[in-house]
DNA sequence: TTGTACGCGTTATCAG
DNA sequence: CTGATAACGCGTACAA
């Protein structure tokens, strides 16, 4: 009909390029490139111009476009074993604000603690062609060559929270030896002298690292560790239960628990009181991630807070420094955190013996 | 140093592309595309050589530059208000899994509540050149221009559960109603005659249809609602707690309350213990969202499941249908979903009368 | 300061 | 069935 060789058809998008816009104002398509990118070498004239223009048209920048000339676009991967709790969406959250501020923005995969899943997470993170890798390891994860992809493609990689083992990465995590040291320690000034420690699976390093903090900080009492009070499970409300249920068929059972997570101590929690037992008079709880439902309890858990937003604005920090540097340096750094007990009900036996 | 044009350096993405499979066969670039994308017009031996060569040099189509060819991507943008709590990481769980059934990725934003960054949010998304966007509204929004521009690029729009008052959208939303009505029943049904409602900001669907279930209810069993028995708020715990206290200082005081949220709840719950009125004998409880501290509490909390997983298998499908139908279809659907009452200790007197 | 021309990796069109 | 070529929208040496 027309002999324009763009129809702007009624009902489809009216999705203006540069191009259009270097026709309407009879300039060339660099100048309106660089007017738009604040490129130096421009008049100011010539740049308002187009940035007028631009307004009134409403362009949107193709940045798919962009990245696809530059080889890189604004995503930022970021896969998590799922996103139900507090502390995944806190870390989330902080990622989110950092990034944001750095002009990247987010794509969200959740492995669902699957590491075939993770792997199709990987997949389909590089497919978008994304600018970094942002990962905490499903629970199961024991092999890691779906990440040598990514660096292969020289995509900046970073794990946080549950890291490889191997040590041979970018990584944030937070001190959960110390988190653990304290909280323990905290127990046993409560008078406790027998501990038991829920503790979760020992190929995670924050699992293992929680555990050796108990251990050492019973050390630090004078104590020997018992097999008997240490129980490995996936860390469930049900697990937290069972062991209970266990140690109560004990001849001496434990004055106090230490677990590694809320929940399997929130599991502990209900069986005590089910079975009768005080808390924490006659045995004292604390657990690990400061949980939304620690404060709902009764009596409240007392808990190991993680820094989940610090966690976050760390983890791209670290990012921005990988995509600043040269492909060619191999950096290892890791960011290490430091939690925060907070004390509640559950270990407090001066409040409770009133 | 080679005459090679693609020099192959040592450090940066071995990034293989069709071109370079095309010249290592000897076919043409059109031909390994066509064996790739299982395109009818090609001879089954070549199509066999092409794919084994592209598993061998680990051939990585990228995306990008597909999605820039085709004008669309492979790329699904979600916005929330948040993602703490049960119900959103169970919608985006839900449309997670339908979407990659679909082949299709999901990115997720948060609004945090704020019209400014779902406004952000949406431009991001945009930038992303996403094939749809699915939206639940920040509790804020009243303006909705900023979805037009969605709209006009003819990319699918499906807003769910919290979705705008004109109506004239495509959208998936729980019958709130239906599952005020039923929550509020119950508890008339366990006797209560003077029955409250914690009700939330009345500009949101969600919140004014949960109203109305509770007016509706009440009017079955030929109760007037009393207006000093309805407050208004944030649903947040605090909320609760105030309201609660306001309502124990009037000469006859409410036999049950009927929230609209569980936070809301769970803050009456905390209160009326601490002035020792007993739940549910005294005064009964309901609330809204079946979240996952529901089951925690004592007594545990009676509420309303939003079939959530449901929600979001839907919202994709409803999705897909947009995105088959011709851009100038303008349909309006709505999914209209069935709650479930979970019916716990807070609302049962034959229980707790024992 | 501005413009020309090319390339990023893919797909669609048309010709053979 | 296969191939050459143009196009998607943008960035950038290089030339003017």
């Amino acid at each position: 009909m027309s002999s324009r060789k763009k129809q702007p058809s009624a009902s489809s998008p009216a999705a203006v390029s540069m191009a259009d816009l270097a026709r309407e104002l009879g300039v060339s398509m660099t100048t309106v490139s660089r007017a738009l990118s604040d490129h130096h070498s421009i008049g100011a004239a010539t740049k308002q111009r187009v940035l007028k223009l631009a307004k009134k048209l409403n362009y949107q920048p193709n940045h798919l476009a962009a990245a696809l000339r530059k080889g890189q676009s604004r995503l930022l991967g970021v896969v998590v074993p799922y996103i139900e709790g507090k502390f995944f969406p806190s870390v989330i959250q902080g990622i989110e604000q950092a990034a944001s501020k750095a002009g990247f923005s987010v794509i969200v995969c959740q492995s669902h603690e699957d590491v075939q899943l993770e792997r199709r997470n990987v997949e389909t993170l590089l497919h978008a062609q994304v600018a970094g890798v942002l990962v905490s390891l499903a629970r199961n994860t024991q092999q890691f060559q779906h990440f040598d992809k990514v660096r292969s493609r020289g995509i900046p990689l970073v794990f946080f929270d549950r890291i490889p083992p191997t040590g041979l990465v970018n990584s944030v995590v937070l001190n959960d030896h110390a988190g653990a040291f304290q909280a323990t320690r905290h127990l046993l000034e409560q008078g406790c002298r027998r501990l038991a420690h829920l503790a979760g699976p020992q190929h995670l390093n924050i699992y293992q690292q929680r555990r050796q903090g108990y251990l050492d900080a019973l050390a630090t009492y004078g104590l020997a560790p018992e097999d008997e009070l240490i129980t490995y499970s996936d860390m469930t409300v049900d697990d937290g239960a069972q062991a209970v249920r266990h140690w109560l068929t004990l001849p001496r059972p434990p004055d106090g628990i230490f677990g590694a997570g809320d929940s399997v101590i929130l599991g502990a929690l209900q069986t005590l009181k089910s079975q009768g037992v005080r808390v924490p008079q006659d045995i004292t709880l604390a657990g690990f991630s400061n949980e939304g439902f620690t404060a709902i309890t009764e009596p409240q858990l007392t808990s190991v807070d993680q820094r989940c937003e610090e966690m976050g604005e760390a983890v791209v920090r670290l990012f921005l420094e990988l995509a600043a540097a040269p492909e060619s340096t191999f950096t290892q750094r890791q960011v290490v955190l430091q939690p925060e007990l907070f004390i509640r009900g559950s270990s407090q036996r001066a409040l409770a013996s009133a």
